[in-house]
DNA sequence: TGGAATGCTGGGCAGATTGCCCAGTGAATA
DNA sequence: TATTCACTGGGCAATCTGCCCAGCATTCCA
């Protein structure tokens, strides 16, 4: 499940470059095609590298105000909350949290206005009892993972 | 800038299957090679799809657990915290938010008494004046895109 | 110490895909 | 009406993929 050193260059190329193919990337590590192919399987199959899929920006689709919404849930409507906030597509993701039955969502919506209906939508429902949302006005650091993958390859002995 | 129904149903034919290339897409949505080609360059340059990063999973990296931090921030200091932040591995991403000063940043650990390793590391800087985690226990919606994309194609015109 | 795995190398092969080009067509626009 | 634009359907050479193989070094274990 530890990921070594070359599986670390491997997955930072990929994230850096995702265009490139198994080959480009054998040459830019040093590495036999095979290797490099090996892998890619293994980190896929270890469920390390979930997939490939296309990195979309809210903002570009025209919902460029982003939020997150703390939630506070009757005692026992955990599920149908859940259900509730999945059919929600302004709803990007939804956590359950430590704490009183809470749970915090990511929002997006297509301007502060909009935020509103949004949230209407959102806590428009029987088994919440209240919501408390925090608009992000920057994103100082965009979600990343390459330092997280360089800090697990080093922690293995190099690869 | 806005996606018509084309151009959302490419995405998430790519968003499904990450693999498949320019022709079996073509294939899939019964059009043109040419066309999806086409499609594919304007929304990678318009921003709508920023990439195809690997999409990397910490808990497969050995970090599963994540918490999301409320930061509450010394006047006049947030640009030296956001610097500070950027440099520690385990803050996958930092948002700034309405409200006195603060900051919400998301965090990953290799276990409970580990993320007090790192919330130490992410508070133990001048400029942060108080920390409140909450740790994820589930997530019943993992981060998605593929519903907000249906929405704004729908929106626009058919394709 | 002698196997036996395991992982990497370097290579080959057929088939598929890519990047690039073109002319023709239909629709919307000036 | 003339022009622009996007899409079609096709062709081409170059490249890449998926799959196979034998050889080699290292590690692990009896």
């Amino acid at each position: 499940m530890a990921i070594d050193h070359l599986d670390g260059r491997l997955i930072v190329l990929l994230a850096r470059e995702p265009r490139i193919g198994v080959l480009e990337a054998s040459r830019r590590l040093g590495v036999a095609r095979g290797t490099v192919q090996a892998r890619m399987d293994r980190l896929q199959s270890n469920g390390v590298i979930r997939g490939f899929g296309p990195d979309v920006d809210p903002a570009a689709l025209g919902y460029p105000v982003t939020a997150f919404a703390t939630l506070e849930i009757k005692q026992g409507q955990g599920a149908d909350v859940r259900a509730h906030l999945a059919t929600v597509a302004e709803v990007l993701e939804l956590h359950t949290i430590t704490g009183h039955g809470d749970m915090l969502c990511r929002l997006v919506a297509r301007s502060n206005a909009d935020l509103q209906r949004v949230i209407d939508r959102v806590v428009g429902f029987d088994g919440i009892v209240r919501a408390s949302t925090a608009i992000v006005m920057e994103n100082p650091v965009p979600l990343r993972i390459i330092p997280l993958v360089e800090q697990a390859s080093d922690d293995t002995g190099p690869g």
